[in-house]
DNA sequence: CTATCTTATGAACAAATATTCATGTTATAA
DNA sequence: TTATAACATGAATATTTGTTCATAAGATAG
């Protein structure tokens, strides 16, 4: 009936939010950006590409990971991380297809 | 030369965080749909239609107009905001179309 | 085992955001 | 002019985020 779809609407806004502040960071979107380049990267290369502190990435990583934004594979001393869905790197394109950024 | 596209890059990042944050927030997506749907909108339309309080909504609208997103067209009594640009609705539309919201 | 590399964790702190409440401003109508 | 409708403002507060720092945990090499 029309009071769930009305439900339903809240809950694609609500989660459309939490996505998106879950990119909104710099940090983040350079991540993405990353990832989305390479397929996948361990935690190392990513921070030491930012310049960035390990501690620092690994909470942004941790962070994604924890919004199913990203997932990691683990390798020996190694755990990398991928993109669940590049739908994701896409926002940030479509963002850049934009005249918001002028 | 080569730095300064890496900082025209870097400007770039934080801009696209920048219009995304003020993007990630429930009220302020439905406020976008809102005005994407109708060209313009009084601020009593807006908040009576949200169930939420006048002052709540008229921050929200004044901090997107001071990001650019929004603008306004005054008459009268009555102040009707306007998306600057329907680019920051495509965003949304862009996560709805992504398998992000599953 | 011990040393080392890689990553995570958690507390402490800092800073940014969101919300509410009371009040102020502006414009119009009576 | 006074009353009222529409909107803004700003302080106070609450809540959420971001960052740093020190330390812990896991894996592997030697």
């Amino acid at each position: 009936m029309a009071t769930e779809k009305v439900l339903d609407d809240e809950k694609r806004i609500d989660k459309a939010a939490y996505v998106l502040k879950a990119v909104a960071h710099p940090l983040r979107i350079k991540i993405i950006q990353m990832l989305n380049e390479n397929k996948e990267l361990n935690v190392s290369a990513i921070y030491k590409n930012l310049n960035a502190e390990q501690s620092l990435i690994s909470h942004h990583l941790i962070n994604m990971r924890d919004k199913g934004i990203l997932d990691i594979r683990r390798s020996g001393k190694n755990i990398y991380y991928f993109l669940v869905d590049s739908a994701v790197a896409e926002i940030i394109d479509c963002i850049y297809q934009s005249k918001l950024l002028n």
